[in-house]
DNA sequence: ACATATTCTACTAATTTGATAGGTTTTATT
DNA sequence: AATAAAACCTATCAAATTAGTAGAATATGT
């Protein structure tokens, strides 16, 4: 499961996506059409804009607008952001690798084997599905 | 990312799996095997037994015992039994579907649409990979 | 000047995670 | 029958995470 916050940050996405190119929107009005909290969305707005999703305009007449192609920007991406690795084991994590304490050796580890196959195909289908999947019809 | 406890699971069932029918294990020698704590592994083989996975003879010389066939023992079981669902959010969810309190209409909704297809996709591969896989040379 | 909107930092309540503790029950062996 | 070994069960707990709230600072168009 995801956390409420990439699930927030995916909606409010896909509403900026919805106008991109096409101008701003208010931190106040995406918060109203997906009912999440205003507050709770400005923090995630300004994360989204720190890695580069989004840009802002301060001020009367400001707001935020969508800086990547929605095409660009996957489930994937979104989700690593907010809530870390993909993989089920942090040793087969790609950018969120850990070792494990205990173990001998990596190149012959069984779990690293197969939680690796599971990694490999949950990362494909989260970087197909994109902003702008959920922008289509 | 799956919890300690549930990759402790699949370790234990992986040793269990090793001795598949063919006598008893006991929880000191499995986390021994494994570095679990062994008062933890306790609790997960417990859990484990309820759900009807494993069996256990209790007294002197007793232990745990694999019930089913490794290869009918999924990732996606031992997941589900200690994290929960593997959607991403609750509403595409199989097994802990929970409706958005929000939604109109979940027939139409795109992110539903799209959740779907990474559940699908993610449960396909975490049934694939059983108990018996991590146990292949 | 003023209203509006983003930016930033700190705080908080509730829940989950990863255990630990201690006692009860069952059973094979001596 | 006593004993030791093992599973069984329940409660507790510290640390981390989650899902927010609060309040002030900063920037900007009118």
């Amino acid at each position: 499961m995801m956390s409420k916050k990439c699930k927030y940050a995916i909606k409010a996405l896909v509403q900026l996506g919805g106008k991109f190119k096409q101008g701003n929107m208010f931190t106040a009005d995406i918060a109203a059409n997906e009912s999440i909290p205003k507050k709770f969305l400005e923090q995630i707005l300004l994360e989204l804009k720190h890695a580069g999703y989004v840009g802002s305009h301060k001020g009367y007449g400001g707001g935020y607008f969508l800086k990547k192609d929605p095409a660009e920007i996957s489930v994937a991406d979104i989700y690593r952001l907010f809530d870390g690795a993909i993989a089920l084991v942090p040793c087969v994590a790609v950018q969120f690798y850990e070792k494990c304490e205990d173990c001998k050796d990596e190149k012959t580890c069984v779990y690293r084997r197969e939680f690796e196959v599971i990694r490999e195909r949950t990362r494909d289908v989260m970087k197909e599905v994109t902003i702008s999947s959920f922008l289509k019809e």
